[in-house]
This record gives C-alpha cells, structure tokens and sequence, in this order.
DNA sequence: TTTGATATTGAACGGCTGTTCAGATAGCCT
DNA sequence: AGGCTATCTGAACAGCCGTTCAATATCAAA
C-alpha cells in the first residue's frame, strides 16, 4: 500500500499553509513568493505543488479555513435564554476568537481582492452567514422590546466593525487586560443598541 | 528659461498619482507594476522616474497626501459649541470624507505594511492626530458630565473603527441614502458615548 | 531485500520586476 | 529661426516570478 505513520505529508501539508498564513499576513499576498514558503518550511518550491494546485487556491484554503472554524467555533457557544444574553456572548466571543487568530483575520480582511470570482463569492457567502447570526440576536432584542435600534443590518456592520477594530490596536501585556477590553467594548454595543 | 503654461509635468504629475492611487487600491501596492501604472497614463515607465524617485515613495505620497486632505478638511470644519455637537461634527465628517474618498482610505489601512519605518512613523503620526481630535471632544464630554464612557481611548478607537466600516458596505444609490446612515450612525454612536 | 508508492529536488520555461540612462522629441523663449 | 531644456522613449540590467517535470531519495510493506 503506502507509508502511513511518519508520513511527512501529514506534516508538511499543515506547516505549509501556516507558513503562509503567517508570510501573507506579514508582508501581503502578492508580496510574498512560492520560494519565500517553500524556504520557511524547509523545502524547494516545486514541492509545494504537491499540496496545492496554485498560489490563489492556498490563499483561499486559508480563507475558507478561517471562515469555517469561526462559525464552527460560534456555534460550539451556548445560546443564552435571552437576546441581551447572546449579544453579549457574541460580543466577547468575535474579540477573543479574533484576537487568538489576528493573521487570520486579517487575510480574511485584506487579501480577499485576490481571489477569483468563484472563490470570492465562497468566502463572501461564510462572511454574510457570519453577519447573519448577529443581525439575528439583534432582530429578536427588536422584536422583544429590549433593542431599540433604526436598522438591524446597519447596527450588525457596525457592532462587527468596531469589534473587529479591536485586533488593529490590542496587544498582550499592555495597557489594558483582554477581559477589561471584553467589558469596555461590551458596554458599549449594549448601550449603542439602546438596551 | 523653462516653459512654464502647457508644460506636461503640470498634468502629468498628478494623472499618475490619480492612476497609481486607482490601480494600487484595486490590486493592491505590490500587485501592481510601474509599468502598468505608466501604461495607465500613457507612459513608459521610464517616465516614472521623472515624478517620483521610486515606487514605495509614490505610495508614501499618496498615504500622506490623503491624511494631510483629512486633517486639513476636518480642521475647515466649524466648532460647535457642545462636545455633543462636536461629537456630531465629526461623525458626519468623517462618514461623509472617507465615502468620498473611499480608494485613498481604502489604502491608508491596507498598505501601510509596504513603507518603511521612517515612512511609516509619519503616516501613523497623522492617523494619532487625528484619533486625538475624536478623543479631545469625548474628554471634553466626559468632563463636562454629558458623555458615560469607560475608556476615551478605546471609544475613540472603536467609533472610528465603526465609522470607517461604512466604506466596506455602502454603495451610491443602495438601500439607503447618505444622508440616512449618517442619521443612523450618529444615533449609535450618541447612544454608545452614553449621551 | 526487493518492491513500489510517497515525498522531494533541481533545473528549466517564458515572462515579468524596479530602475537606469543615452538618445530622441517637443515646445517656450529670445 | 534657432537654441535650450523639460519631457519622454526604448532598450538594457540583473534578478525574481509561478509553475512544470524528469530524476531521485526515502521509507513502509511484502
């Protein structure tokens, strides 16, 4: 048959991609070379195309990968009995799981011009999925009585960009604790839904 | 001496940024050759050579240019007397001036990564300037008691972050008029400042 | 030890990169 | 009309680009 402990695809496929993950992330998609990867990992270039067919179909395997682990991850949250319970669960959950993936993130942010049609429109569909769940949270707060906000797709584009703003400025070790960030930020989205 | 009415360097000098500016916020700095921008002009891009002495300052300039334009057009922009007026003020502005100039804005917060560290200090100076602006009206509201907010600094980080997201969504002749997100982002961000 | 698939190398492909510069072109000034 | 200079061309430079592929090394299974 074929080797299958100690394989070194099982290995070098995952390393590849966080090479270039952290390579893109750095420096930009277009800045970055195959041979640039290939040498973080330790390998010639040509082998890199035996675990992906070409440059865009790596960048958006890092992209698809991201946006699946990011609903993946949401969904593990338990739901709270009440709409201001799931905002607030939201609301801590996008800036922990972000700032634990900030390279991620920000390819997901960045680099989404590279990609084809076809694969755009992939990542385009998690991203709207993504938007859905809050706008969700924040319809049934509407609908209850607890919200009270002009347009629910509007708050959902600026709650996720003030959110996502965070990863720009916070560093670990500085003047403020994740969980003191968590609280400040969450004030005020409650307070800007008028909850 | 020199000719002076009709000469091309008057013209040309800025149809090259204006096209470097379109191509580099489309396809992103790297992404782009100077051979294509020349192309774009109608140039060789030998040419090139004439109005900048290479291809990170053309991006310098650009960057420069676009935070010299904001703080300069937000300085134009009457005081109200209020912090809440003042917090207005600047919500309008800053929705209403980064629309209009989305491509520039578009690439002051995406490639950043490419200019070098003398040149890079200078851009972010000028972004902490202007973020220095925001929190000033929100000190003074804080002061004043009119404004709840737990943090100056991270408020100002995360409305501007809200603001900006604007650009990413909003589209001439969409849903919703400019007038009306304005109305609705300032409705936010009034609320969120606890006013 | 042989077999045979897996994993990788290293060279090659045509083409593009930022930048330089000698030479051609064009238009104002005298 | 002639001279001067700002403006631009076109070729060249050394080097890197994504991708392909025959040849080779590595190692589990037989």
């Amino acid at each position: 048959m074929a080797r299958k402990s100690g394989s070194h695809s099982e290995i070098t496929g995952p390393r590849i991609r966080t090479e270039a993950q952290r390579l893109f992330a750095r420096h930009g998609f277009a800045a970055v070379s195959m041979r640039q990867i290939a040498a973080a990992v330790g390998l010639q270039a040509g082998a890199l195309y035996l675990y992906t067919p070409d440059k865009e179909t790596l960048l958006f395997d890092l992209l698809k990968g991201h946006m699946d682990d990011l609903l993946a991850a949401w969904a593990r949250v338990p739901a709270a009995a009440t709409p201001l319970g799931r905002l607030e669960s939201f609301v801590r959950f996008h800036i922990r799981f972000n700032l634990e993936r900030a390279e991620a993130v920000f390819l997901s942010y960045m680099e989404l011009r590279n990609l084809g049609p076809a694969n755009f429109a992939a990542i385009e569909n998690l991203r709207r999925a993504y938007e859905n769940e809050l706008e969700a949270i924040l319809r049934a707060g509407q609908a209850e009585g607890g919200f009270l906000l002009p347009d629910s797709k509007l708050a959902t584009l600026a709650i996720i960009a003030m959110l996502t703003g965070v990863n720009i400025w916070f560093r670990e070790g500085g003047r403020l604790a994740l969980a003191t960030v968590e609280e400040i930020y969450w004030d005020m989205v409650r307070k800007a839904v008028g909850a």
